[in-house]
DNA sequence: CGGCAGACTCGTACAGTGTGCGAGACGCTT
DNA sequence: AAGCGTCTCGCACACTGTACGAGTCTGCCG
């Protein structure tokens, strides 16, 4: 009882549509730019029409409802990430240049963040993608199921990793909050626990997030890569 | 510009509130078994004004905006989540106890799936269980910024996880969609990798998710687990 | 006891949302 | 000219979060 059921644009046949104006392609790429400038909260379906200078409802011909209008976009950015060709079996190229596409693109286009796990990913570009990552995968030398586990395991720790960020880069945006107060609060709460206050201290120096996050991005992906190669040995 | 901006409820001193009748407390109880029963979009403020038999605006002398109301049920579950205490130094067991624990909330609680990467993780639920998580990674031997990096990559690993397993079965649930017109779009998508076609019918019979899901959740942990391991011993 | 201050409740109102409906307008084919 | 799909869109409805301000209740002080 969760509320509405939604079908999936990808699951049925689009409109014949041999549209003269307007088309589905022109409202995606509208909503791509009304996304970035303004975040999810800033899609409505009147702004987006107002863009193009349509009446809100006019939209409702290309596109069932607004979370089919979400599908759409969230494919459309799967479209902007790259999974390098495997050479000569290399496949930790592969891995490590698409998560790092992977993040830089939800880096670049936050609102996606809140669109995964909220919108099936079926769409022609996230299952090419797969597809591609599978296949490295696969001539690596994984077998059978283990090829789809390897997939996920590392687009999990990927957006895992991003999400939370992208939230982070939101909450900090514009100086709602300040950094000092949440490094106060977290002391505050921590209090119990002393080593870690230490530890707090002691890395206080490096708290230039950019770089650390980028850091620790790289530490992670290595581990899970490691932890990849080492499944496959057995 | 991504519209409006949040503070955080941890960031500020909490009401004096020696109150009679209704309390923080109640109030985030009765949220989590709305959040329960009706989802994330089931949730609001009139809904549950009328579950307390109060009025709706009511709920604001307790809770700033339905973003700090967020706040606080987040962290509530996060309270569900128990870290082991590590014994001598076998710290993959916490690890791996944390880490499906973490997961089982999320499922038990799928609205949750949703808050995470919308809402800053700030509450003495969260922020303890990442504090006695840390203390298990020193334990192991992890040093400095390591510890963090180890704590955020066991993280990430489990939210991306639990998060598109999630979003799968709330697309799945009440025959939506079903499951083989999805096997079909993904078919149908993928024609151009034949390999991947073959496979697809080669694990055909290992459908039935929820092994499936478990399965894949615990190799690609133990892949997470072992990699942090051999960042450990270098 | 009176009265006052703070804690708390809530009806009303406002701006905004997604979208169902049905009337209309365009352009192509017969 | 008639008709028929394709497409547009104004209006209306039910719903959202929450600002405001008037109201009630409770306990303390004199």
């Amino acid at each position: 009882m969760t509320g509405k059921q939604f079908s999936s644009v990808w699951l049925r046949e689009p409109r014949p549509a041999r549209s003269p104006g307007r088309s589905r392609e022109e409202i995606v790429r509208a909503a791509v730019e009304l996304l970035d400038a303004e975040g999810l909260d800033g899609l409505s379906m009147r702004k987006l029409g107002a863009k193009l200078d349509a009446g809100a409802t006019s939209l409702y011909w290309y596109v069932a409802n607004k979370h089919e209008l979400l599908e759409l976009v969230y494919d459309e950015i799967w479209g902007e990430m790259t999974v390098p060709e495997p050479r000569d079996g290399r496949w930790h190229e592969t891995a490590r240049g698409f998560a790092h596409s992977m993040r830089q693109v939800v880096l670049r286009h936050p609102w996606a963040a809140r669109l995964i796990g909220r919108v099936p990913a079926l769409g022609p570009n996230a299952l090419g993608s797969s597809a591609r990552l599978a296949r490295a995968f696969k001539i690596a030398g994984f077998r059978g199921l283990e090829i789809d586990y390897a997939v996920s395991t590392l687009t999990a720790y990927v957006f895992g990793t991003v999400i939370p960020e992208v939230a982070y880069n939101e909450t900090m945006a514009e100086g709602a909050v300040d950094e000092q107060s949440v490094r106060e609060t977290v002391e505050r709460a921590v209090a119990d626990h002393p080593e870690i206050l230490e530890r707090m201290r002691e890395n206080a120096s490096f708290t230039d997030t950019e770089q650390v996050r980028e850091m620790m991005f790289s530490f992670g992906l290595a581990a899970v890569l490691d932890g990849l190669e080492a499944r496959l040995v057995t």
